[in-house]
DNA sequence: TATTGTTATACTCTATAACTATA
DNA sequence: TATAGTTATAGAGTATAACAATA
């Protein structure tokens, strides 16, 4: 590298350090936040939630299964979107665990329904309690009404009609 | 099982099958309705994208040297949430492409900086405007209004002081 | 001794194809 | 023939440990 151009990489480099960091289209960008978002509240999750031994997706699945009673695996599949192969093995574990009963379905024999067991809708309950505080804290930084606000934003975005 | 539960049983999984589906407790986590909405954004992103051969962590290195050529390895991990070793892999092959270049830093030799070659810089160009447009798109059931205001609540949680 | 970046590797998450049993 | 669920497997994404070069 020329002396001269070597003195401008030298005085560029030196500029970019002292600079704070631009990332204005990134900023701009719903789902880039979204994700952004996403990964500051996860950590917290994974911290309060390992006393369960309950991940994100298990998690869904029992609230979902403790307010939809007797649902199949299908619809099940379509509202926490895991595939169907990948929510069989999920269900292996939590049935092993003795959280989640699987029936056949007496209506159509192809297909299973799901129940929590009484101490899969305890612990259901437990951590339905500890997720609401985690997540009291991990936006605590917003008021009610900015929680409701943005809540309803967001749903704007992935409810369909 | 005795008739009388059968019975009990099969009406229950009647009634489920014809309610909606009840998910109350997690439409009120901040982070589950992050994760819902930014996984409704990514396959139009995947989509829009895959032209430029640009995954989502990719196109966020890109925009981030075009705002801050010059940046170290270093910084620009902790910017993009990807591990070093992660970044490392990520970087021989924009490098291999032709849209990154990495140079020593002559401040440090330690460290390595980084710049959009030109071909990066239109490559980052013509995808953020992609960005943009396909985030419109995803989007409009947002006013302006509402999309800004969503952009400011998503970054209260993430950034930091 | 500490830091930047790399290599190798493992673990988790997610996606796909082929199979079964029912319809 | 089509659908619900399963099995096996592969791929992407992410995380960890050990190393080389430099400070």
């Amino acid at each position: 590298m020329p002396i001269r151009k070597q003195k401008e990489f030298i005085e560029a480099v030196q500029e970019a350090a002292e600079q704070p960091l631009k990332q204005d289209h990134l900023l701009s960008l719903v789902g880039y936040n979204c994700r952004r978002a996403y990964l500051t509240i996860v950590p917290l999750f994974d911290e309060r939630m390992a006393q369960y031994n309950l991940k994100p997706a298990e998690f869904s699945v029992l609230s979902l299964l403790k307010a939809n009673p007797n649902i199949t695996q299908k619809r099940l599949s379509a509202a926490v979107n895991v595939s169907p192969p990948n929510l069989a093995i999920m269900l292996d574990k939590l049935e092993q665990r003795g959280l989640v009963l699987r029936q056949r379905n007496p209506l159509d024999k192809r297909s299973q329904t799901l129940i929590l067991t009484e101490a899969g809708t305890e612990l259901c309950m437990q951590s339905e309690r500890t997720t609401g505080e985690l997540e009291a804290e991990a936006t605590a930084m917003l008021t009610d009404q900015e929680r409701a606000q943005l809540l309803g934003l967001l749903q704007k975005i992935f409810v369909r009609e």
